[in-house]
DNA sequence: TCTGGGGTCCTAGGACCC
DNA sequence: TCTGGGGTCCTAGGACCC
């Protein structure tokens, strides 16, 4: 498309007013509202090491934790040895007691942040990952957050765009030089802040990509405003690695090109960009040159749902592989039925070492809530990496449709019947379907609806 | 950085249909 | 009947995001 862009043409619609909230390491901050003595404290949230495995991941790692070097999808045994676990409680700093990773893993790279400063002794606090609570703060936020704007979309547990045009305005307050959309911003950070306990970071933009990139500009509790017409003054100098959409292959990619900020991104050549990147190097030409007309939408209803698990270490063992699977096919069909969805496609995942990620899949000829045909299949499929060691299996159902969604009541019956009733356009072969049939279709559309929980 | 968990979107080849 | 062209669905993999 942004080879088709009218020439002269500046930046996207600059009547729109977007703001980007994104909460501060929120699993950490969420801990601190609940144990106030961890704040200022270095504060470690993630999983899989509190019964001294050391296979688990950093989820979150407070500012006072990441001083250190410790960093969000670190290996958990990463972050012990740069900063080993608090033994007392906060505050106290008693020495680090028990820690469980042996200290032979020193690792010569030359790290800038770990212990650079002599803190030899310094220690983190290490939390378990607790989703339930943390979804209950998020939902208190969101509730400001609605209240807000007219149009929220909920990226994730931490994370939104509001479409906040119709509350305020581009232009200046008559006291000063800041614009009314700042002061607005300020009041949602505030509200936030007041209400809920817990920091967030606000970009205001004329649209979501910039606003994006503006809440990340200043964290934590940042508020960066970007004024329509500003945009490329605001881009030009960032990497080309804070436009959303831009990770390390492409970035790599992009580097060879001899693209580096954003600025040489907007200063490339469409064509190129194109002829490399497919569609994403076209988008983001635009992105870079502040153009985004993506309208700010409510968050829509998920398209697939899964579930992984990843073995301590690999295994070849087959037994171990089909219980881990069959279990996680059991919870993925048990959250489908909480949340009223149907599935037609089921699908496995397979991470061989050393990091191999395979994935197989196989659909159905109408969508089910049938989980004992969804571990039968997810095994049939598992049974082609029979012998081959695992490090992680996935469990995985898709092409959902919502009994309440936009289909009517009667589509869904529809649907559901097509499956149980041999329907002759199936187009699955007969093996699959011939476990498909038995399934319980009669009740599908109300029993979803009975047990729809929009709290989840 | 040797790798946790839950998602989204895009690409590309093949099957199949008209 | 040796070979056109378009469209859609399915599957596998990859990049990216939080």
């Amino acid at each position: 498309m942004s080879g088709e862009t009218l020439p002269g043409v500046v930046e996207s619609d600059p009547s729109r007013i977007v703001l980007h909230v994104d909460m501060d390491c929120f699993y950490a901050s969420c801990e601190r509202l609940r144990e106030p003595e961890l704040r200022g404290e270095p504060l470690v949230v993630g999983m899989g090491y509190e019964h001294g495995e050391t296979f688990g991941a950093v989820a979150t790692a407070s500012y006072e934790a990441r001083e250190f070097g410790v960093d969000s999808a670190q290996p958990i045994s990463q972050a012990l040895e740069r900063l080993p676990r608090a033994g007392g409680a906060p505050g106290s700093h008693s020495d680090a007691a028990g820690d469980p990773s042996g200290t032979d893993g020193k690792d010569g790279t030359s790290d800038p942040n770990a212990d650079a400063d002599g803190d030899a002794d310094a220690v983190g606090y290490y939390r378990p990952v607790d989703l339930e609570f943390y979804r209950s703060v998020a939902a208190s936020v969101k509730e400001v957050l609605h209240d807000c704007a007219d149009v929220v979309r909920e990226v994730s547990i931490d994370e939104a765009y509001l479409d906040v045009t119709d509350r305020t305005a581009w232009q200046r307050a008559p006291d000063g030089d800041r614009t009314l959309a700042e002061g607005y911003a300020r009041h949602v950070k505030q509200r936030i802040a007041r209400e809920v306990g817990v920091p967030a970071s606000v970009g205001v933009a004329p649209n979501m990509s910039a606003a994006k990139i503006a809440s990340d500009h200043d964290k934590p509790d940042g508020l960066v405003v970007v004024e329509p017409g500003r945009v490329r003054e605001f881009l030009d100098p960032l990497s080309v690695e804070a436009v959303h959409g831009v990770g390390p292959v492409t970035a790599d990619r992009l580097a060879s090109m001899g693209v580096e900020t954003a600025g040489d991104l907007a200063a490339a050549n469409p064509d190129e960009l194109r002829a490399a990147f497919g569609s994403r190097g076209a988008e983001l030409y635009d992105r870079a040159r502040g153009i985004d007309d993506r309208e700010v939408t409510p968050t829509g209803r998920p398209k697939s749902l899964s579930r992984e698990s990843a073995f301590a270490e690999a295994t070849d063992d087959d037994g171990e592989k089909r219980e881990t699977v069959a279990a996680l096919a059991a919870d993925v069909t048990a959250r489908a039925r909480n949340r009223g969805a149907t599935y037609r496609t089921i699908g496995i995942k397979v991470v061989v070492p050393p990091y191999d990620v395979n994935t197989r899949e196989r659909s159905l000829s109408g969508p089910v809530d049938d989980p004992e045909l969804v571990e039968d299949v997810a095994l049939e499929l598992l049974a082609e990496f029979e012998g081959e060691p695992a490090r992680k299996v996935g469990v995985r159902v898709s092409n959902l449709s919502f009994a309440d969604g936009e289909q009517s009541q009667l589509d869904g019956w529809e649907g559901a019947t097509d499956v149980d009733g041999g329907d002759p356009t199936a187009d699955t072969d007969g093996r699959s379907t011939a476990s498909a049939s038995v399934s319980q279709a009669e009740h599908d559309g109300q029993a979803s609806l009975d047990q729809f929980d929009p709290g989840e």
